[in-house]
DNA sequence: TCGATGCATGTAAACGATTGTCGTGGGCAT
DNA sequence: ATGCCCACGACAATCGTTTACATGCATCGA
């Protein structure tokens, strides 16, 4: 069997106590004590058994990151963040993926979650999803990443901001027919896409424009989605010669449904993103960028915060991270 | 406090060891006492602690996923396949990301595995790396992925396959100078890149072609690399009429470095990948595309076979999944 | 010199399941 | 009616830590 706790006493001469303190770095073990037992422990090649700590503390020592996408590419970044952060604390990242309204087929993620994460991660949940409030309502210690909740502490991006910032550069440029491909039909508030939308809306309501219906379609965040949106765009009689697409992935569709049209990208239309995805550059979009790693980063970075606090003393707040407008070749002035 | 199993066991009127058997479906138990026990335990919303479970069984329920990448588009689709096989076996994923040469200042996976996980999956990591050596040497169930490794189950594609079908295409094509974009440039035996390798020189050479060394580069798998690389090539003399890049997203930058120049992918330079990346359709790249998700979900499947037969019993296998060459507009006979 | 103080360490009771062993009662065959 | 077997379920040991509490010892100030 495997080594235990008591062998390692043992041969270091001192009760387990001792051990468990000297090995934990805990105070009121003498150093000379504390040395020979790591020693011991190292020679013994012994590793705590994490179960019976777990048992005996109540601490699981993991963080639950709950996702409703693995492998795209804003959720595998913000992960990527996050994991970097709770393998320094020395954390166990639990992933766990949810049902989207397109799969239907997973297991809801708060059962799973109960007495095995001392806190939880959640990516980019609609404020309204039903799995949300019940992730919430386990009552552990929780971060939002890219959702704002009222009473969660969570990290975004200033959506409203971002919105702003890409309509602007269109209007700047002297576009006044732009264009918005946007996510879904339905319009949560508190959405990154509702707030996206109204910094769309106020920019051009302050440039003194109307915001035309037929100037805006759905991409539902996907390539594809993207390309049929500009497809849907281009078939209206007075077409934009800006647009804004709500996420670098939809713009991607977007340039080429403009492809095969026989338009260039950022001369004919121009054409500007939300994301700052790896391919961006690339394809030379044009983006408002947004911190992705430093996402995950920081809302790790807070909820281990909370949870060494003790979870219900301080107050956790949360955080908005700045975006950078990112000028490449997918936008011009208006011709 | 939370409810226990002594808890349900009382208000049941049962012993704890029949909770136990009838809350896990283990046989001898009543069906009338088996209902009655899920009812209690339901309407208690009891959970069992996962720590005390483990604790007493020695089992964790839960898989180790160690990958060099976590946001790279071929890891977390492979991850993404490996989260859907576990989430319906419930098993628990522990994600751990490990040092490339790129990257150091990780810890090794190996101890931090340890006395927490039934299996562990590893994603693409090269065969000769010390820190896949001492993952193996826990000797616990282990299925490797995308690498092939002496002795050690794994799930892959025939890379020498997959070289050879990317290198007759652009043959079939009339193409003779045919570079290609490879990885790193130490070459180590039984990588992918090192069996793509043998499937383009031994094709070409099938051809009655030389290998010509001028006509090799190195992109490191990365859309920036290669860039480079295509750009390195472009300053031979003798510039090739065709590409093949051993991944997509090198592929991507080389078709970026041919624009630069001025040169138009799949009209003046054919290019080929590998992977059907998800934006190579939107790119319009040619490519042998590889089962990314089948290869997680696969190797998934056949580790936790390996677990639940007790691990030593049946010798475990090795599969290779099939590709398929997907051509699009990126190739096209030579001028 | 003596008690107070504080540090280093030991003792032992949890923590909450799993599971081998054993007892019991009912059904069935004789 | 008797014996036997089997299904069902109880008892209790066990898993390997953590940690509250107790203990002992040395130091220090009065």
């Amino acid at each position: 069997m495997a080594i235990t706790i008591r062998d390692v006493a043992e041969a270091a001469g001192v009760s387990t106590a001792t051990v468990s303190r000297a090995l934990r770095g805990l105070p009121n073990v003498d150093e000379a004590t504390r040395a020979r037992v790591q020693a011991i422990a190292a020679q013994l090649d012994y590793v705590i058994s994490p179960s019976a700590s777990r048992l005996a503390s109540g601490r699981t020592g993991s963080i639950g990151v709950i996702t409703p996408y693995i492998s795209r590419w804003f959720f595998s970044t913000v992960l990527s963040g996050v994991e970097n952060v709770l393998q320094s604390a020395g954390m166990d990242l639990l992933l766990m993926s949810v049902s989207t309204p397109d799969a239907q087929h997973r297991l809801p993620p708060a059962p799973r979650l109960r007495r095995r994460v001392d806190g939880v991660l959640v990516i980019a949940l609609p404020p309204d999803d039903p799995q949300l409030d019940d992730v919430i309502a386990l009552g552990m210690p929780t971060s939002l990443i890219g959702t704002a909740k009222e009473g969660v502490p969570g990290v975004t991006i200033d959506d409203v901001q971002a919105g702003r910032t890409a309509t602007q550069h269109l209007l700047n440029l002297g576009h006044r027919r732009i264009a918005i491909i946007s996510g879904n039909l339905i319009d949560a508030p508190f959405t990154a896409e509702h707030d996206r939308f109204r910094g769309y809306r106020e920019t051009m309501e302050e440039a003194g424009l109307a915001i035309d219906p037929l100037m805006e379609a759905f991409g539902y965040f996907t390539v594809a989605g993207g390309e049929q949106a500009m497809t849907a765009l281009l078939t209206h009689r007075e077409r934009p010669t800006a647009v804004f697409a709500m996420s670098d992935e939809m713009a991607f569709g977007a340039m080429r449904a403009m492809r095969s049209h026989g338009l260039t990208p950022g001369k004919d239309i121009s054409i500007i993103g939300i994301d700052n995805h790896d391919l961006s550059e690339l394809l030379d979009l044009t983006t408002v960028a947004q911190p992705v790693l430093d996402l995950g980063r920081v809302a790790a970075e807070a909820l281990l915060v909370q949870i060494r606090s003790g979870s219900g003393s301080v107050r956790p707040d949360s955080f908005v991270l700045p975006t950078q407008l990112i000028v490449r070749g997918s936008t011009s002035p208006v011709a």
